[in-house]
RNA sequence: CCAGACGGCCGGAUGGCCGCUCUUUCCCCGCUUGCCGGGGGGAGGGAGGAAAGUCCGGGCUCCACGGAAACACGGUGCCGGGUAACGCCCGGCGGGGGCGACCCCAGGGACAGUGCCACAGAAAACAAACCGCCGGCCGCGAGAGCGCCGCCGGCAAGGGUGAAACGGGGCGGUAAGAGCGCACCGCGGCCUCGGCAACGAGGGCGGCACGGUAAACCCCACCGGGAGCAAGACCAAGUAGGAACGGCAGUCCGUUCGGCUUAAAGCCGGGCGGGCGGGUGCGUCUCCGCAUCGUCGUUCGGGUCGGUCGCGCGAGGCGCCUGGUAACAGGCGUCCCAGAGGAAUGGCCAUCGCCCGCCUUUAACAAGCGGUGCACAGAACCCGGCUUACAGGCCGUCUGGCUCC
RNA sequence: GCUGCCGUAGCUCAGUGGUAGAGCACGUCCUUGGUAAGGACGGGGUCCGGUGUUCAAUCCACCGCGGCAGCA
């Protein structure tokens, strides 16, 4: 079973999501989360990502490598564990790139359960 | 072998699993049948030498404009060549550095004008004279000589200051001196020769007349219209069916409504229909036809921030040949080589290569273990340069030194 | 993509060709029974880096590095 997940590109999305507050720190990223706003109701919204990675981490190679880190942990456990209407940003930080992507990986979760936004396999997605 | 100079090149390799994007092709489903939408499979392409800084030059697009010229502003600045062009490149010249290979230089004009040259020093620029030197007179003294508080005249060699002092040091000359004279060097004209030229070589003349600074203002010559792909074009959606100004301007007939009027007539304003004229669009243009309408332009206001094009065959890459000292040019053959848009080109793993550390051990290697060690760095319209960053390595030419034959 | 500005003592800033300064801060001393204030003295600077122009560069020119801001 692979659900689908979402993008996102747009300024006020990432505003949006950072306006709610929930936040969850990990060693290797920061987490946010925000419910969707311009829902239909008739289907249920399927989960949305995105990715920033300021200035601040490095040049634009080092900013580049972190998202593409951080793409790649998403895409392993975002289509099983993500909830629906809802969006995630996550955030690089400088120890994004040293790492290791299992540590990667588990920060994600955790960050996820922190929030209440982690969804078990078991579970049905559409509730 | 060591040290060095210059030019060119590479800048990790192979494989596995899971993904991204573009092109192409096939299959399935859907409907509003079409380069339609959704899903799936196959094949192929997918960062750089600097993609960077944005310091120059172009292409392309829009704006402005009578061909253009001038002022202002900015840039460039020895000569010749290359180039689409350049502030780039090549070859020369001049100056400076290095034993040398070779390297460095914004390198026009200081008799067009203005400014500045601190401190020190007598004096920092049409010259002048502080300490001085010399001669004459005067005074003192027997004399050599002396004279701060004496006079007149000549001189600029010496001293000291400074970054720089109206040629340099040498010989002659002189009372002392002085290009006053002489040779050399420097400087400025002239002539001849070589060179396309910058410039160089030689000869002869002049008589020191001419300080530095133009990356101080400036003068001269040449170049530059402005903006930038978020340029610009189209489609969809959607708001307002808006306001102001300007360009030709509406006119005639019928009918109807409102106002003025007691009513009619008449006048004014508006709606509808038609004719003529006008605008716009299409048909290849003036003719003509069709459609549509008050139109077009500018500015403001309002709305949108979705999609498509621009967008990659190019001053293109590679190989060979020819011309040229070279930069480069020409010819022939061959190849098609990234196109994203919160932005693809990746994530993880294994082996090899290189580097670092440790241990065992050595005259040295090798082997083993560990390493979150493997440079600088990510296309955003494209191209030519410049500049800057860069672990490690390769190739070629040349210079100096040492040793051996 | 385009365009400006800044970098000077630990901090905030002057200085714009001629030996680099002010305020605050710091140190020592005086004053006070003691502290603060006040007074006296003092230490501190690769003037962001490099190359050049000039006799001489913080200043002028060029090339970098870092930071800030504006326009689209």
């Amino acid at each position: 079973m692979r659900d689908e997940v979402g993008r996102l590109r747009h300024r006020p999305d990432f505003l949006r999501v950072a306006g709610t507050r929930q936040k969850a720190v990990a060693p290797g990223l920061i987490l946010q989360v925000g419910k969707r706003g311009d829902v239909g109701d008739a289907q249920p919204a399927i989960p949305r990502v995105g990715f920033t990675v300021t200035r601040k981490v490095g040049s634009a190679v080092v900013r580049n490598r972190a998202r593409r880190r951080l793409k790649a942990a998403a895409a392993a456990i975002f289509p099983a564990h993500a909830l629906p209407g809802l969006d995630y940003v996550v955030i690089g930080r400088g120890a994004t790139l040293g790492r290791p992507f299992i540590l990667l990986i588990e920060d994600l979760t955790t960050a996820m359960r922190r929030l209440n936004a982690y969804r078990n396999q078991s579970e049905s997605p559409t509730a």
